[in-house]
DNA sequence: GGTGTTTATTCCATTGTAGATATATGTCCT
DNA sequence: AGGACATATATCTACAATGGAATAAACACC
């Protein structure tokens, strides 16, 4: 299973996790969302399914495609000391600033 | 400007940036750590400084190389609603958890 | 059973990417 | 200036990914 940050990498595909997050949609909507061709729609589907990253729930000949979050927690972890570090800085300038004389008087 | 999304796909340069979190450091510690060839590691790194991820100080003959979070904001904001359903989806879990009469005894 | 509708799969062409080797550039030291 | 060292760039190759067009498969409806 391909790793999420992969499967981020390509436009459409945030594009369609995105439309997703607000509902879950059939493959025909998603297409004329995307502007791209149908095939080319199925084709990123199957790599967000392959990844975890949607769900598929058939309806009659449509397949309705739903969000599925659990692998975000992948970037959302690698982000976490990123994260702590900015949080970090922040708080360094916070203290030097505090620190600092008063300039505006 | 590529993406951060897209730089960060590539897992050797998750790995740069995971060791210049800790600290700066030349090239050739980032070759050894790697495990690449140093054109190759030029490579990524040409990649990350392109997309702003990391800055280049020379220092004589060497070139030292630091992080730069800020792109790294793309992904936590692209994240961001997803957090966000997250959370809201774990509060009806509680919800739910809380109006249900106890089977535990 | 045939037709229309919706989606998946296959095939092809194009492009992009990662890695390796070889080479160039720039800096230090003597 | 010359040699050693550190890094960048160029070139080549192999492979993967994207997108489009055509085709196949599944289902609904008459």
């Amino acid at each position: 299973m391909a790793t999420a940050f992969a499967v981020l990498a390509e436009p459409h595909r945030r594009r369609i996790l995105d439309l997703l997050l607000e509902r879950p949609r059939a493959v025909g909507e998603l297409v004329e969302e995307l502007g791209l061709t149908q095939p080319g729609t199925s084709k990123h589907l199957k790599v967000l399914r392959e990844a975890g990253l949607v769900r598929m729930r058939p309806d009659a000949q449509r397949r309705v495609y739903e969000l599925r979050m659990e692998p975000l927690a992948e970037v959302h972890e690698w982000l976490e000391p990123y994260r702590r570090m900015w949080a970090r800085r922040l708080d360094a300038l916070e203290r030097h600033l505090d620190a600092m004389p008063d300039l505006d008087d």
